[in-house]
DNA sequence: CTTGTATTCAACCAATCGGTTGAATAAGGA
DNA sequence: TCCTTATTCAACCGATTGGTTGAATACAAG
């Protein structure tokens, strides 16, 4: 039962989504550090912290090591590479269409050029 | 009450956790679309897609527009953008890091270059 | 072996989430 | 006016989430 790439986008972006998490992924661009050096500077306990970690870990976005009592976590840029990868395909799909758009409206006539209207036109 | 920066990359994360809404985001690359036509694909009723949609419109990802009774929606891929802003930091942060890292590696003695190991000392 | 330190597991709780169905609203067309 | 189409609102439900506290595990050091 392992994990399909759909699965562990949604689990990256989910991630991702909260902010203490976010600020643990910061925190670890700066260098690998420990549950409780990780759990420092928030108001929450560190079991709270440590499922954090966890939620990070399934999602690829930490690993971890054993180092004595002590289990250091790493960031994995790898799987942040992919959630920008996802995005900036579909961003980037987005813009050419409106570039295509606004060539387009350019070529017309006259009138207002108000409004991002748009063709819209069925599709599917 | 409005949206600090941070709150709103949280909803756009969690707008993009579920697959539903990163298929919408997906459809909508080719151009706006109601409701129901986004709705067609789905087993799920036309209400629970309305509600994804309110999901994406509150994270900002979508606009709505009115036309006659349909409610065209729109991608916003600002928001895209701000998204992967923020990914980028980090994944090139700890991309420079790793990269001193192994620079110093190379120029030591000798020994293993195996384990991710990391200097990881206190920081905060 | 006992103690201390770092971390996780387990059970619990309130809040949020993704879905449902049924009723309400908005607007065009007969 | 009445009917149909498109969409949202409201109430409800089971699952997941982010937090808690208390007990268990994994090691290092006396």
């Amino acid at each position: 039962m392992e994990d399909s790439p759909e699965q562990r986008l949604s689990r990256s972006f989910a991630a991702l989504s909260d902010p203490v998490r976010r600020d643990i992924v910061a925190r670890l661009t700066i260098g690998d550090a420990t549950v409780s050096d990780l759990a420092a500077p928030y108001d929450i306990s560190l079991q709270a912290v440590s499922k954090h970690l966890k939620v990070l870990e399934e999602a690829g976005l930490v690993s971890r090591r054993r180092e004595a009592q002590r289990r250091p976590v790493h960031l994995e840029s790898q799987a942040l590479a992919e959630m920008t990868g996802w995005i900036e395909r579909h961003q980037r799909r987005a813009e050419q269409r409106m570039a295509r758009l606004e060539e387009v409206l350019a070529d017309l006539p006259s009138s207002d050029t108000t409004g991002t209207s748009d063709t819209h036109g069925a599709g599917q």
